[in-house]
DNA sequence: AGAACTTATTGATTTATGTCAATTGCAAAG
DNA sequence: CTTTGCAATTGACATAAATCAATAAGTTCT
């Protein structure tokens, strides 16, 4: 009998079984040493789920929510993505050195589930289905993050903000109108823009028709066109 | 008999063995099973050796020269990283979908050996050690890439040629003295900057007296200088 | 050595983007 | 319903960095 809850969206790991491509492919011993350790937390709106350069000890999945992962430097944060459910991550510091090279926080209320690191080395080492698998993941990380890497990089202002928004709308909330979480100074920092120019963009945006935006409020009117200013750059 | 010659520097795997923490976890058949397979290739200064978007089928590891990684993009090109020997590279596509997610090219004359897809896949299913050892390996490249998109994103010039000149003092030429074997066009495409303000903050640098610089043969005088302004950016 | 190229350097100018300051809007607390 | 505080917006201005254009310095070829 314990106090923490479990979200009532993972009861057990066989929910994210059948929603993570790679947890499905651990057979019933591995996924039950999983299951008996991992413990969830749930977390407000804003808050740090850890903190770049602190101990990582666990493997996470975002059972519910939505949160933010991003680079802390001098000056500013530099959001790198968003976890949605289901998702894992505080991966690269495994293996490694055990510390956190990123920081990640809830931008709504979330829930996430801890998976004991030891564990989840076992299953790697055991099951070479699942070692594939993980490895996969990670190099999708690293293609995503080069991806970023050219955007932020290379585009100026609009084309960075048309990714933005083509990135909630189709990653994160898989629609064309959305009511988004983040706020400015986040989706400033999503595309390494003052949240003052983020919002001239925005603006701009708005004036010449392709989005309709009221407050938080966000829809793509003219999809096409904002495809075409984030390939323009 | 082949006409193919391999280089003096790597006769065999167990070149490799010595020199990378990874190959050395390998057992005598899974070496073997890669060296029968394995071939070299020959680059001349200047050359690609594979391309951004194009099939991606070996694991490679630079045996002799130089070479750029770098990201391809509608205007310019982004260098990610330099590998030297003997350092592996070619990753990201494998265990996804066997392409190239960024191109390579030789800066100096360089020796390629290039590893079957297969033969490593076989390695890293059938030792764990291997196995997390490999996902160490990526892991590292991540964290790395994290550091230059911070860097690139948040500095400003002085700061990222500082970078520039560390990185090539420390990891590559691993000297304070060097001469440096890029363009400075390929100088600023270390820092997404346009070679002329690389080439003004590099005069800059000579004016202060932090560098002392002749054509391709760079000093370093102020170490400390060079990393002070590159920790403020 | 000179011609033809390429690469590096420098200067003048334009442009993109950040910063600072003021105002507005909105939500929580009394 | 007002007050208080914070986030969003707008405008004016400053500045970092790119671009364009001209010259200089090397390279390669003959």
């Amino acid at each position: 009998m314990t106090h923490f809850r479990k979200s009532p969206i993972c009861s057990n790991c066989n929910d994210c079984n059948r929603r993570s491509p790679l947890f499905s492919l651990l057979n019933d011993e591995e996924l039950e040493a999983i299951n008996k350790d991992r413990f969830e937390v749930q977390y407000r709106a804003g808050e740090m789920i850890f903190k770049q350069g602190s101990a990582s000890s666990h493997v996470m999945m975002l059972t519910s929510g939505l949160a933010k992962i991003y680079l802390e430097t001098n000056s500013r944060n530099l959001i790198l993505k968003l976890i949605k459910p289901i998702q894992m991550f505080g991966g690269p510091g495994l293996f490694l050195d055990n510390r956190n090279y990123y920081s990640a926080a809830a931008i709504e209320d979330s829930t996430v589930c801890f998976i004991g690191q030891e564990n989840f080395r076992q299953a790697v080492r055991s099951n070479p289905d699942f070692a594939e698998k993980f490895i996969e993941h990670i190099n999708r990380s690293a293609i995503f993050t080069f991806g970023r890497f050219t955007d932020l990089t290379q585009k100026q202002m609009p084309g960075r903000v048309a990714d933005a928004l083509l990135y909630l709308s189709k990653e994160i909330y898989q629609a064309p109108r959305f009511s988004i979480s983040l706020s400015r100074q986040e989706l400033a920092d999503m595309t390494s823009l003052s949240k003052e120019s983020f919002i001239r963009i925005l603006k701009d945006f708005k004036e010449e028709g392709i989005i309709v935006l009221n407050g938080d409020d966000i829809s793509i009117e003219k999809m096409s066109a904002l495809e075409k200013i984030s390939q323009v750059g």
